[in-house]
DNA sequence: CGGGGTCTTGAAACGGCTCAACAAGAGTGG
DNA sequence: CCACTCTTGTTGAGCCGTTTCAAGACCCCG
């Protein structure tokens, strides 16, 4: 039961809007309505889109040029590696997440983010970063929302990757994944999800080694925890693997979006 | 020679003033000037300050009111915990270091933070946090900053529990807090700092065994990469120390400070 | 003087890592 | 259409870094 057949990403993904009123994403529900004004400034601070294929750079790790991004379609990731080769994943990104942040607090990009499918990105002015803090507090307000839920979504990565065992940590990512993808409306009728990792972005993301975690995938599938194959993930008893993992569910609220 | 026998904090700390403009802190030049105005909201949005002894919860880990602190002197630190008492301590807070934050935009606290010395904090209603960004736009930009800048500790410290080995995680940890020291003018004349974590701290920071990062600990020390006694931290070789923990210095601007 | 917290040390067990090899599909070019 | 390569997944064997368990020392404090 192979895990790598799976199908290439379709590019028959949504079309990216000229104009933010008609974007996509917003029309998921998802996310935060905006007032015309605000949607208008962030059109207006939008300085490309771009579609870039799976395994494009999007930040790299060194310098970069300060730039920032919405995630419109497609999977990302963020990581950082050591000067041996070693790396670390520190967060998946989906659609409607932004980033691209840090680097503009501090000089160049401390980490990198990959597409780690086909993707789409809005491309956003950071020189006027500080503008939309003025013109449009409620942006700066999502801003800031935006970045400590991300922090939040560390603070768990880290709990995973410093206490929790291999069984557990794979549990959490499958869960959080899932659940991060059904907010978003993107799990199907059958329950299952688009799941684009190799078992290495895995082993990246969870602190193991890929032999490791190719173990362990198997053991928590022949538990019938859940099934991955041809690139779709479901999960047959969430029940357990919630428990297993010890995993806390956050709340379903609206999220911001710039 | 015991680690153990470290000076209680002394309690003759710096008196926190009443007006945020006579802010000890704010005198030290690590951090950002602010305008007249904006000292001022500060100083009305401030509920109280207080001072907590070593061991202090100030935020619980389950639900929490919303409260936003600005540390102001003494160490703190964020952790989570897995049900069975398995914890992983997120990051240390030194003084300037802002926290709270995430609570407001979830329900609830999702880390606890705990002085980990007598500590001094500034209180900060957090009802009233959207009015500084619509007031103050630019508190509201240094509060997305300081949130940025938490985000990439946090980053580095998920690349150390996931990627390195347990010598070169107990040299970052001693190399980063000695910088982030250094920055506030906390190092003394002798290259010396007050270091005040147990060894069990460090085991939670660190995602190993107490035993084990006592072992490490001894280990570095026995090389002469460092010394740690009395409650004092002394890096003898910080060159060497930087190499094995493949560590890049962060550029020293000045910081924001609410 | 007793008790609790911290540090220290040894011995043994184990979880996860490394090394190595192979299988299966996808893409490429002759 | 077949060789070739590349990527991803799969599996076994053995080792080693780290954990766990256990016990003792030292110090501070009530």
């Amino acid at each position: 039961m192979p895990l790598h057949s799976r199908p290439v990403t379709p590019s028959d993904a949504p079309p990216m809007p000229q104009r933010c009123a008609h974007c996509g994403l917003r029309a998921s529900g998802a996310f935060h309505q905006l007032a015309a004004s605000e949607l208008g400034f962030i059109e207006d601070l939008r300085s490309a889109t771009e579609r870039v294929p799976a395994g494009h750079v999007l930040i790299r790790e060194q310098a970069d040029g300060g730039r920032l991004y919405t995630l419109y379609a497609g999977w990302a990731f963020r990581y950082k590696t050591l000067s041996d080769g070693r790396r670390q994943i520190l967060n998946f990104l989906l659609p409607g997440d932004f980033f691209g942040l840090q680097q503009r607090f501090s000089e160049g990009a401390t980490y990198g983010v990959e597409a780690l499918t086909e993707a789409s990105v809005c491309v956003f002015q950071g020189k006027r970063l500080w503008e939309l803090y003025r013109a449009q507090p409620r942006l700066g307000y999502d801003l800031t929302w935006l970045c400590a839920r991300e922090e939040q979504m560390l603070d768990e990565n880290l709990l995973t990757t410093g206490r929790r065992s291999a069984m557990e940590r794979v549990a959490v990512l499958l869960i959080h994944l899932f659940k991060r993808l059904q907010r978003l409306g993107l799990v199907a009728e059958d329950d299952s999800c688009a799941f684009p990792l190799t078992q290495q972005h895995m082993a990246d993301a969870l602190g193991l080694s890929l032999v490791h975690t190719h173990r362990t995938l198997r053991r928590l599938q022949a538990l019938g925890l859940h099934s991955l194959e041809d690139g779709r993930l479901l999960l047959r008893n969430p029940r357990a693997l919630t428990q297993l993992a010890d995993y806390a569910a956050q709340p379903l609220e609206k999220l911001p979006l710039l």
